[in-house]
DNA sequence: GTGAAAGCGCTAACAA
DNA sequence: TTGTTAGCGCTTTCAC
């Protein structure tokens, strides 16, 4: 590589590539941003001559002129939760193709903090996407009222969101406990705040209604693994057989308690876990959970958000998109106790 | 909470605070930020009224007339590694807390992608906070000379850098497998790219001499759980009866693939990793590693590169801050095969 | 202590 | 097709 023939001086500006060309900054804009709009020959001329300066448009002087900040806030309750990652990433990769940049906020599972980052995220960005909103249904839509918005796992009229097939996916899960011979099956549930919780605890609910078996609900807990503990001891002491957890982290902390405590799973107790984060396949014993496609997740709610932003023609806005659910079990597979 | 009496319009400015005011806008302005500068009364009813109209900066045109963005960015080479949660966490609580936003951006272990974010980033950040930098030392030092920058696991002449304390660490690692009874140790190496594995294979081999055993490199490796199951298969057909290994994603894959293959842990093989992360404490068997505050290292790398931009007086800026390391040690201890 | 005015770098009418 | 002219919302001299 030549060595840039660079001014090291400040960073060029348009102004800088019209003087260089002779031409106005407006040409040079235009040549940029609209090159259909600019003759070939003085196209390429200014092309050559951004290059040679070494220029690159500056973000925020662009986003005050045109309102448009290139930019999307991304915002998840709790960082550390590796449910998030592969949420992170796949919106991460899709912004990053379309040429946005991601603003990633760690909420800190509070509404306050939400409410605080959205009302900042208006005007320095394009949109957002929320995932896992701890925020009120009347909160949330006023918030989506005021920008573009689409939310991951919650849904609220008029908010388009990517959500989990959750009546699916709790099928799936007692369906499979049944088959083992349970009958009375605990379902450990997550924050109060949490819709998904609330979702997975309503559908399991009408299956088993369904089926004819006994559910009841534990909880609420964090969506920490440090809650497993108080969670496998409620378990225990409740006499259920199996258990339908909110989310792996708890049951990764369930497991390690029931280990501690001397009960075997799934000899005395079996688990199924939400999400199939990292981890849940080289726990011990190792978890049986509920997969979706999270990554994916975060590209179609990146593409919904675009949509919404950019409503050229082809199809409208898609307002809701659901994710499959699959059962991975894994482990050694016993029958309930007493069976 | 009474409904605020917000103009539903577009977002309120200093004019329309002026307005209301009767004052000038540059007087506002000084009122918001300076407050000193303005007469006590004239303050408080510009504040009051910007409370009442709802008003926010915007923060593009604060960044494009005073050159500061508030904006921070992040850089992680994969942000599917949980190495990296608490980092990320750590720098995102800290900038908080000082009124700056994160920009975090994952640059997928490539370093052209790391290289054009740090380009952009130069314009639209105030500084940046680069982990593991997959950079050579030329471009990063070049890269820092442009903007301020502080690095964490990554030593570049003239650049700040956090930095786990990689001699201490090794020391103990391998005390720990000598005291077991080993005398034959492989270092499961990271990517070539990556300082961190090079600087812990240097110490190793110190150590090591000093020491009187064997140790051998085996690798390189990629950071990934997948490339755990090489890396086992390298370290048996060695015929060590130890490893150290350059992360605890890489430690765990072992772990599952020595399983697979019959091979117990630690009874056969002996592992030790690096990192202590979300995993290593429930995997099976638990994983002996090292941990470091990596939390805190976030913390203190945002406090560096806080301290670049804002040089009030007191101390001068740190040029290079050294995060303690202790062994964690899990599982059931056995003496080394033939001991 | 306060106001007027000139930009920051870019986009977007409107003319030419 | 291109140039001219206004701003976007804010900070920051420089006068008053």
């Amino acid at each position: 590589m030549a060595s840039p023939p660079v001014s090291v001086g400040r960073p060029a500006t348009i102004h800088d590539i019209a003087a260089l060309c002779g031409v106005a900054p407006s040409t040079v804009s235009r040549a940029l941003s609209t090159p259909d709009r600019v003759n070939v020959r003085t196209r390429e001329r200014i092309q050559a001559a951004a290059v040679e300066l070494n220029y690159t448009p500056n973000s925020q002087a662009k986003a005050l002129s045109s309102g448009r900040t290139a930019a999307v806030g991304v915002l998840v309750p709790d960082i550390t939760n590796p449910f998030y990652f592969d949420l992170i990433r796949g919106t991460q990769l899709q912004l990053k193709a379309a040429g946005y940049t991601q603003l990633l906020v760690d909420t800190e599972e509070s509404d306050e903090v939400e409410a605080s980052t959205l009302e900042q995220l208006r005007k320095s960005s394009d949109g957002v996407i929320v995932a896992a909103s701890r925020l009120n249904d009347e909160s949330l839509a006023a918030a989506a009222a005021r920008m573009p918005m689409v939310t991951v796992n919650r849904d609220v009229d008029g908010v388009p969101a990517v959500i989990i097939d959750t009546p699916s996916a709790m099928t799936q899960a007692l369906d499979h406990l049944i088959s083992l011979g349970h009958i009375s099956v605990a379902y450990i549930a997550g924050p109060v705040v949490s819709q998904s919780s609330a979702r997975r605890w309503a559908a399991l609910t009408q299956v088993a209604e369904d089926r004819g078996v006994q559910v009841r609900n534990l909880g609420p807990f964090a969506p920490k693994k440090q809650s497993g503990a108080a969670a496998a001891d409620a378990a225990v002491h409740s006499g259920v057989t199996a258990c339908i957890v909110f989310n792996d982290l708890i049951a990764i902390g369930m497991l390690q308690r029931l280990r501690e405590r001397g009960i075997r799973v799934p000899e005395d107790m079996s688990i199924v876990g939400c999400d199939d984060i990292f981890g849940a396949d080289f726990c011990n014993p190792p978890l049986t959970t509920l997969s979706s496609p999270i990554e994916q997740a975060g590209r179609v709610a990146v593409s919904m958000l675009l949509a919404q932003l950019n409503p050229l023609g082809g199809g409208g806005v898609r307002s809701r998109s659901v994710m499959p659910t699959h059962l991975t079990v894994r482990g050694s597979t016993t029958s309930a106790p007493g069976n």
